[in-house]
DNA sequence: TGCTAAGTTCGATTCTGTTCGTACTGTGTC
DNA sequence: GACACAGTACGAACAGAATCGAACTTAGCA
């Protein structure tokens, strides 16, 4: 059982630098379950985009065109919508843009080690 | 890239204590996919089993009906080829039953910290 | 004002996984 | 030998996810 089970009503963002426009609509951290996070990191195309934000950049935010991936607009928004809503990326709308980052310090909280893997991780080579 | 990427022409088991039945089919440590194991983890019934056999047994090998699931047989089969297949689990035909056990080391090996997660995890309270 | 570019939404299609009934296989036992 | 029992194999039904085209939304800019 983690400890941080009960800080109360679901509180949805960190403190975070400031003055940034909302986060979209995401599992606040006490509501992260593992079997969806695992589930979002289940796909080739999904670690790629993760283990991209978080060898290549943790600067800060980055677009869905910055990935350089070759699918479809409708396809990505997909894959992004599905890493937020599993709580992996937190994604935020900058004018036209919408950026994400990956939520380091929420998922290793409860799931400590797990960005390692992906970080380690390496597409199919076949 | 790990650096257990060429032992030759995939070795299938590892030494374990002695004279057992042959394990069933399975991935070879090397050829582990990250995806595939998170993918097999991200089920609830089996995210149980797993955690099962890491805190309740890990002594040996237990049966299907060991873990008390309710569940039709056919149902419980699917899960556990699943979980073998993905090299989550190693089965074993002993007579009639086949019994499981989590392949602890190779997946140390190869995702550290992994099955602490799986461990630590607690079915959804709701 | 009107274009362009980033990204969404919607809906169709396809794929993949889950669930489970039914029939089957093989071992041990009486 | 025949039965019970652990578990598989097969296949159907269903659910959910992936993929992607097409039409839409909206900010910024000329």
């Amino acid at each position: 059982m983690p400890s941080t089970t009960r800080p109360g009503p679901a509180i949805r963002t960190l403190p975070e630098p400031a003055g940034l426009p909302e986060p979209l609509p995401e599992p606040a951290v006490e509501d992260l379950r593992l079997e969806t996070v695992l589930g979002a990191l289940s796909d080739p195309l999904r670690l790629t985009i993760v283990r991209k934000l978080l060898l290549e950049s943790e600067a800060f935010d980055h677009t869905c065109g910055w990935f350089g991936l070759d699918r479809p607009k409708s396809s990505l928004t997909h894959h992004f919508k599905a890493l937020r809503e599993a709580g992996v990326t937190r994604q935020r709308q900058y004018g036209l843009e919408r950026r994400s980052h990956v939520r380091v310090a929420d998922l290793e909280a409860r799931f400590p080690g797990l960005l390692a893997l992906v970080a380690a991780w390496t597409p199919d080579e076949s």
